[in-house]
DNA sequence: GCGTGTGAACCTCTTCACAGCG
DNA sequence: CGCTGTGAAGAGGTTCACACGC
């Protein structure tokens, strides 16, 4: 076990095997392999033992890994598995879309409120939710301590609503705004996107013997 | 160049370039250099040079690249460029989201179909298009020629949808369903993981010194 | 015997540094 | 002189193979 820097991947796959410990939990299976886990997350068994040795040492050997353990370890690892706050900014489509499918089994998250610079759309409600005013931003931070912010606002909007939640105290925010969107260091960014996903799936379909 | 089997990440940031060129053709720049490519970018110059040295020669010495005709040589080698097909399956708050949404600006992708099992939807129209039933779909393949399919069922139904994509004719998919979906050999997936993300950003939030 | 944890080999990707061309 | 294209060095991640504990 070696706890230094934790590269991006491990992480990312750490979040696969608790996705699948949950779903491993409700068939009711109390110990799984790190041969079982590879095979449901497209990697080796190696793989699977090198990411949760870099954490300490989950398993038993000769047997394997204790479901409800395994799975407690990770989630403490990710910061997840307590109810974590989740606010949306922007009321179009894609924040609209968010809240009505809610995050159901990912490990405790919620989408607590939602933002929207329209004054046309404060006030009313989406998916069970009043859609507040940017200015009740930090207001709402300090309320629900840590969040992270999922920004669906429109193209253009992107750096302004950055530095309104980076102003606000979040440090952690997901994009679905493509713009290249400068943060102070310590603040947390990464991208959803779409487009770019169709185009790696694009050029797949170029590839000879098609 | 040396045109042998290109890694993932190499297309990804092409897709990358190629945002950042729309961009800056936008502005009237005619040429660019592969500084200007890595700043904006976020990796660096020697990296921007070597992923298109993977595909050819495109820059002039001493000057850098022109952008219409470096942005022409990436659309060709993703394959996009030309308007190309993409197909929704799934009428639910993300479906509805993502043609409300468009792809304006990405690369000639339209939605051009939406498809649900879901009798009660089929006729109905969702922005603009009519909701068509999973048995239209090898005949909307057909007529479309390659397309890339987005899923965006409920959970449980991941499968059965995959299974009947492939059944069709498609062989690229991108999934907004978390279940590991099997494919046959020469389909391409990829998967787009809201939750996740999360988890990375939920475990950037654990890190010390906050 | 079985499966974990781990050093070592292997492979891939990134960064460096510079020759060479415009 | 400036910037590309590229071999060489370096860093990082993955696979292999096996000792060790249950």
């Amino acid at each position: 076990m070696t706890v230094g820097k934790v590269s991006e991947r491990t992480i990312r796959r750490l979040s696969h095997y608790a996705r699948c410990l949950r779903h491993t939990r409700t068939e009711g299976k109390k110990i799984v392999t790190s041969e079982y886990l590879a095979k449901r997350c497209g990697i080796s068994s190696a793989g699977v033992r090198k990411d949760l040795a870099v954490f300490g040492e989950f398993g038993k050997q000769g047997s394997g890994y204790d479901v409800q353990s395994l799975l407690a370890n990770i989630e403490r690892i990710l910061g997840t598995g307590k109810p974590s706050h989740v606010i949306v900014i922007g009321a179009g489509n894609i924040g609209h879309a968010l809240l009505e499918s809610g995050l159901e089994g990912t490990g405790g998250y919620n989408y607590s409120a939602i933002f929207d610079t329209d004054p046309e759309k404060q006030g009313k409600i989406c998916a069970g939710t009043v859609i507040q005013p940017m200015t009740e931003l930090r207001e709402a931070i300090k309320e629900l301590g840590d969040v992270i912010a999922v920004i669906a606002v429109s193209d253009g909007e992107g750096q302004e609503c950055v530095n309104q939640l980076v102003e606000a105290g979040c440090n952690a925010i997901l994009s679905f705004v493509l713009e290249p969107l400068d943060i102070p260091e310590g603040v947390e960014l990464r991208y959803i996107e779409i487009s770019t996903e169709l185009d790696i799936l694009s050029h797949s379909l170029m590839l000879p013997g098609r």
